[in-house]
DNA sequence: GGTCCGGTCGCAAGCGATTGCGCACAGGCG
DNA sequence: CGCCTGTGCGCAATCGCTTGCGACCGGACC
């Protein structure tokens, strides 16, 4: 490996001189700069991240604690945040929690041994009980990203999720539909929680009842359909829903739109590609995935700053799926 | 941050010792080691992995380079990376190479001088030129992923291209068709020339002519469409070709399986939500994920090992979209 | 009683960078 | 000609950990 003494030496300076070359944290006569990056070139130096970490203190790294089971949704996530971070400077660690609270906790306290200066997470279910307080109490500038938490004492950056979550039930309940169902993704999750409550709110806005049998919370569709009188429309809580709800409707020869309306949370790729088109509420993710890093960079500057929640607002693809043509 | 220093203190021992006994390099007293536990336990000593690279010169953790484009072909890969190298005890360094020579050539040396202990690439069109070289120069143990190159000379982990798209033109040419055309993906790198090779080769063995004009480079279908007399089957060299020939299809109002045969390379998660069903040739990308892993892993441990190119051969999801029932 | 030896542990030298402090030299001023 | 002020640079401590070398101690053996 090429040291900075090795640089030093072949430019005929101290290391401390090639250091503030590199840093540029002092004037250094023009043409023992000169020589310096000469003897950079020459050499083909890098520099040693390590050693400068643990020197300074930071790693210019970020944590990145993703369940990557989310698959296309996280892929879109994942590139955001990676290309932000990247601009900024810094590079991501990555890390599946696999969802459960055990290795999401092994997963953080990996990271906090790397030193990351900064964490990005989708808390998973049982967060709230262990990770998320270990956290906070060390003071780890942390961003919580997609599912958001009630408690609003850390950084979080999600969609919003009751509010469009509502407009899509009324959609439906303004074609005329008055038995909607709904399919939600894992229950415990806030995001799920919060879309389950969307729904009720948009029922009721509606003037329609809340009915515990419409409401199937295993990601099956099934049950809903064999009920005596079934929902003649459906709402999907996620993108996992949604291709598991289409399964078992294919299965079943349903006509979309017509025997069943449907209408889903997360757009995906294949949206037009199926017959009929889906209506889908479309997550800002691009957005979610900038944002959360910034609010990240930002924490890490000043630890002191309140913290913050940001909701960004999902856009309705409206398409033919919930019976409109 | 607490540090060796404050357990050795509490536990009443040398730094040295509190080393070795997380570390488990030499034998201590079975009442100190006792101590030395007890200690980390109540002050939450997690290490600093920072430090520790910088005396051992390992870090434990692996770049993994890819061009995040690749969507949800690249959230299951990256999955399962991921998991492989976690269980084997490393970290993941995820970075974008955007899949352009310069990009490729930044995020290399990024994580050169993150002292990562081996490389995971997506090589791009380019990176024979200089990455690669440069790479091999160095004697960064890495491991070519996905994007596969002639030449022999590093470690590669791929798909079986030639044969398996072989087959796929081939299933075509079987049920009757003459005019098959393909759609491939991007020009320059060497999965799609290996796939337009299978593709040609397919059409040989069939005793099919090969029509120049009948390949469309540019990832569209619409030119193949447009011909005199235009083809009444196609090839889509992977998923992102699919989705766009698909959306052409579409707008066309054309009837896959009666009106145009299609068969795709790269299994996607709604191929049997679409009408017909896709035929489709599915990537092992788990087992591709995961060997890359560990063929990185062997070579780390043991950097004179001749280099492997392992091909893993893909399967054929046999459904309707080639015309079958 | 002296020597040897196995079992336990601590000292201190690095790993490769950053950075506070201080020295050397030169030019300007009185 | 002495002094002061800049400018340009180097010395050496430090970050938290690993590890070669050696100190110390009690029991076994002659």
């Amino acid at each position: 490996m090429i040291t900075m003494r090795e640089v030093a030496t072949l430019a005929g300076v101290s290391i401390t001189t090639v250091s503030h070359v590199i840093n540029e944290t002092r004037s250094v006569a023009p043409e023992t700069k000169e020589r310096v990056l000469k003897a950079i070139e020459e050499t083909g130096y890098t520099g040693d991240a390590i050693a400068r970490s643990l020197v300074t203190g930071g790693t210019k790294s970020l944590g990145l604690a993703v369940s990557l089971v989310s698959h296309p949704y996280f892929a879109e996530l994942i590139a955001a945040i990676e290309n932000e971070a990247t601009t900024a400077g810094y590079s991501l660690v990555l890390i599946d929690t696999r969802d459960t609270a055990e290795s999401e906790q092994a997963a953080v306290r990996m990271l906090r041994g790397r030193r990351v200066d900064g964490l990005l997470l989708t808390p998973s279910a049982g967060a709230g009980g262990a990770v998320l307080p270990e956290l906070r109490r060390l003071g780890i500038p942390t961003v919580l990203v997609d599912r958001l938490t009630m408690s609003q004492d850390m950084d979080q950056v999600g969609p919003e999720n009751v509010q469009s979550t509502s407009q899509l039930a009324r959609h439906l309940a303004e074609l005329g539909h008055r038995r909607i169902g709904m399919v939600t993704g894992q229950i415990g999750l806030a995001t799920t929680d919060e879309r389950v409550l969307g729904y009720r709110l948009g029922l009721g806005r509606s003037g329609l009842q809340w009915d515990e049998d419409l409401v199937s919370s295993d990601g099956k569709l099934a049950p809903l359909l064999d009920l005596e009188s079934p929902p003649t429309a459906v709402v999907a809580g996620d993108h996992m829903v949604l291709t598991s709800v289409m399964h078992e409707i294919r299965t079943r020869g349903l006509r979309i739109g017509r025997d069943l309306a449907l209408v889903s949370y997360d757009e995906v790729e294949w949206s037009e590609l199926v017959e009929p088109a889906l209506t889908t509420m479309a997550q800002p993710i691009e957005e979610i995935g900038r944002t959360a890093v910034r609010l990240l960079l930002s924490r890490i500057t000043d630890p002191n700053r309140p913290p913050e929640t940001i909701r960004l607002a999902p856009t309705l693809k409206h398409r033919q799926s919930c019976g409109c043509h």
